[in-house]
DNA sequence: TGTTGACCTGGAGTGCGCTCCAGGTGTCAT
DNA sequence: ATGACACCTGGAGCGCACTCCAGGTCAACA
């Protein structure tokens, strides 16, 4: 039961390439990440734990300088739980608004394409 | 009943902007609008109809450079109406997939959430 | 007739989110 | 001890989709 993930093994598993995952410590939507002795980073459960839910904030649109606000929310401690929620609930608004968008076009999308197929054989 | 539209009326009606309309034009995503004697552009009924299909296929993700090859299809003319289904099925099944994660996304932050004021007051 | 406002052109610039690169170090199997 | 491979750094570069700019034209109204 290793505690510690090497880069490669957080890549794979998140789908975020090794410069991403440095980039994103760098701009500090990552915590500085622990090294080995060797240099080489290590990371723990916490930052596991945190790319993941990166991982959702991302793949529904969250811009990287609203992530990095999160994460100085959490670095900050858990004083600021209230404000980390209020921020995941206004996203969570957002993608409500913008999935009923994807919804309603698709709809749309969709008599297009029965235009076509009525028109053609 | 104007059979025209000012390229205001058109940055109006479908939130582009008249820069925008200028760069879809002269990459081919539109077709060489139609001028006044003055020179200004003047949209037809045509150009609505493809207007409001694009903004549909970018408001759902599809490229610029997708969206091109479908609007050269369209300029084609009618016998590539199979391939237009095709390019569009396409696109409505890449959307399908797109609202899959997103909802299973949406899901796991609204956990987070709940986690969060679970912790909380 | 003068001014305002919408529009024109070609081309350069912008913001976002990575992605790549050169040159170097550490680890491990043969 | 020699490769192969994963990783390190700072900084430059890239692709996408616009967006802005300078310098000009046109139409309409006061």
């Amino acid at each position: 039961m290793s505690i510690f993930y090497s880069p490669g093994e957080v890549a794979d598993k998140f789908g975020f390439s090794l410069d991403t995952l440095r980039y994103y410590e760098r701009i500090g939507v990552l915590p500085r990440i622990d090294r080995a002795p060797s240099g080489h980073r290590r990371y723990q459960a916490s930052d596991i734990e945190m790319l993941d839910l990166i991982r959702c904030l991302r793949d529904t649109g969250m811009p990287i300088d609203t992530l990095r606000r999160f994460a100085e929310l959490v670095r900050a401690g858990d004083d600021t739980a209230r404000d980390r929620v209020a921020l995941l609930e206004d996203h969570d608004n957002q993608l409500a608004a913008h999935l009923e968008l994807l919804l309603e076009r698709r709809d749309r999308i969709r008599h297009k394409i029965d235009y076509y197929r009525s028109l053609g054989s």
